[in-house]
DNA sequence: TATTGTTATACTCTATAACTATA
DNA sequence: TATAGTTATAGAGTATAACAATA
């Protein structure tokens, strides 16, 4: 009798085995994290949604939408009701583009560059209650273990990532 | 001049700082994770994608819809249609509850029982995939951490938990 | 011909509210 | 009255395909 079935039935459901998966806690706590975020800049509107995005045309301003989407990895026509929107509240500026007549250049407002930032201390305090209790050393292999870990998913869709992975094995410390 | 307005274009466009956030990497290798296991499991239809419920059901055989997608962060209503979709395929039957003539005891068919150890398996090779290269000291710190982020990240929801994670701080590594 | 931004459209996932049959 | 399952409906979010303007 390894189950369940037999119990109460008053506490929450669990899935036995599985849930010792790194797979199944990356899940678990990137959900977790998202949400709380969310709940944190709730009054920011939907920039917090698409922080990741702002952030890239704060580095890359007057990028044309094309190279964002694929930044972001979206197809450029889903972007383009995203624009609208933080357009629409003057986060950010859609300008023509200085040498190609077809492409726009988009950039930050000047109140997106202040959300920006505001959003960028959000997201710094987030940082420090989601890693709270987790002593520093453990942060440098969480950082690492997490990078390798989207480096070894990656390398499935492209094939010829394999060996160049694997030629830093040895070095995943350094 | 801090930012890349002035590159070539050709390359991606980066998120600056940010991308150093344990938050962005979690998102990051939650998504390229999630993908690449859809990509393993093509072929089995929609199980795939209700593993988690499915483990659920396998270990705790007889619940009913409500216990189910409360365990899963689900309305119940959203449920019915996934549990439709998942008797149509023969993966679960949904039997009248001995106790309670509302309810339905939700369990595993035969076929149910197989796709879910053969699944279970692709999520084992998943996993090996997903740690290669990761020494087996740092995934029990990676396992840990991740542990702890989802605590402290459930505790801002109720903030009555947030003793009772500050209690196991200098135990984090037990 | 190819590319940029755009529109029209459809599909997936989830939520809310209201219904039914039981309790 | 309250609960379990269900339905109808709506709202995000993203994709595909086709189009006009420009390269």
């Amino acid at each position: 009798m390894q189950d369940a079935s037999d119990r109460d039935g008053a506490e929450t459901l669990t899935a036995g085995d599985g849930e010792s998966q790194i797979a199944y806690k990356l899940r678990l706590a990137q959900i977790a994290a998202y949400r709380a975020f969310e709940e944190r800049v709730t009054g920011y509107g939907k920039a917090p949604r698409y922080l990741g995005l702002l952030m890239i045309i704060g580095a890359n301003p007057g990028s044309n939408q094309s190279s964002l989407a694929e930044a972001v990895g979206l197809r450029r026509s889903s972007l383009v009701a995203i624009l609208d929107q933080l357009e629409r509240d003057r986060i950010v500026r859609r300008d023509p583009a200085p040498d190609d007549r077809r492409s726009k250049a988009v950039r930050l407002t000047g109140h997106g560059s202040r959300v920006l930032k505001e959003l960028t201390e959000e997201a710094e305090a987030h940082e420090a209650a989601l890693t709270r209790g987790i002593p520093e050393a453990d942060l440098a292999i969480l950082r690492a273990a997490l990078d390798r870990i989207i480096l070894n998913m990656r390398a499935l869709d492209m094939p010829a990532a394999n060996a160049a992975a694997d030629r830093t094995d040895s070095l995943s410390r350094s």
